[in-house]
DNA sequence: CGTATTTGTAACTATAATAGTTACGAATGC
DNA sequence: GCATTCGTAACTATTATAGTTACAAATACG
């Protein structure tokens, strides 16, 4: 399945940026797509799949931009997983198989039960892990906005 | 990561029709391509990889084909996705991210970590899957050859 | 109010991965 | 030797993803 997206990867980018902002004010798309190192367009797009599962919240005009709708303890990699991408890592084929052939006929079916309990895998797996977590591990010396208004401003970007 | 490919489902088919024409003779690309619907040299590809993981084994010539390598039973499906897929459904960001941000330099790592025990999850939720359990799966009233050589006639392809 | 700013989204291009096709040398059974 | 089949290279086609430009709608603020 490579040459899947790195959708989920920047998701969960930029919902860290999002937590070390600390909700106080919110972030600019450019801000996050310069952090990113991408256009602030695909930011959007992403925000707004965030924002379609009320992970985000987001606001137009002058003082606008994202921040987060829940705390990042209550945001799970498996929230982010199934707002991105739907919850299908897994690819069937691509044309029908033939449908005289027994195994033609049958192992789309066999094989569709067979990813969804794989696909369940991986979501427990992503359940396992908060946004808060995340954050935790980026950088033990570099605590987030809230923490240390100095050292943030130091490390900010 | 949907848009990744339909490579692994594809082999899991190859293997079942293998694992269904039970080792007497060998089944050539161009029987296994009708029955996926797609080109002979498609299969052989994955046929390629497949031997390369000593899943199956090939032959060229007149009475060329492939067949397992192993009993099904013995063939998971972790190990036809590790001989496709190499073990990585997850993908990082495209480019990379700016590195003058706490989060741009060390996302990639604490990324990384949380995807590899991800994949983990994945294989060992595919570990529990074999291409036996696929065939039985498939129809219980169509036995493989094996069984019944007239049913497993009737019903080829 | 009017202006500056920022989101949301459409429309398009670019890039890259995957699949499909044609072709042919090498292997092999008959 | 000859027909057949694999392995593989080289190419095209298709699709998904990312990137870009552009602009209407929303909103803060003077």
């Amino acid at each position: 399945m490579p040459g899947g997206s790195s959708r989920f990867a920047v998701a969960i980018h930029v919902l860290t940026l999002l937590a070390r902002a600390g909700g106080d004010a919110p972030v600019k798309s450019d801000r996050v797509a310069a952090s990113v190192n991408t256009n602030p367009v695909v930011i959007r797009r992403i925000l707004c799949a965030l924002a379609a599962a009320e992970l985000v919240t987001s606001q137009s005009g002058a003082a606008g931009g994202s921040r987060l709708a829940r705390r990042p303890e209550r945001i799970t990699l498996r929230d982010v997983y199934r707002a991105i991408e739907g919850g299908d890592a897994f690819r069937l084929h691509r044309r029908r198989p033939d449908r005289r052939c027994v195994v033609g006929a049958n192992i789309e079916g066999v094989l569709g039960g067979v990813l969804d309990e794989t696909n369940a895998a991986v979501e427990r797996a992503l359940a396992r892990t908060t946004i808060a977590d995340i954050v935790t591990r980026l950088q033990p010396c570099a605590p987030p906005a809230r923490a240390s208004a100095r050292a943030a401003t130091r490390a900010k970007g």
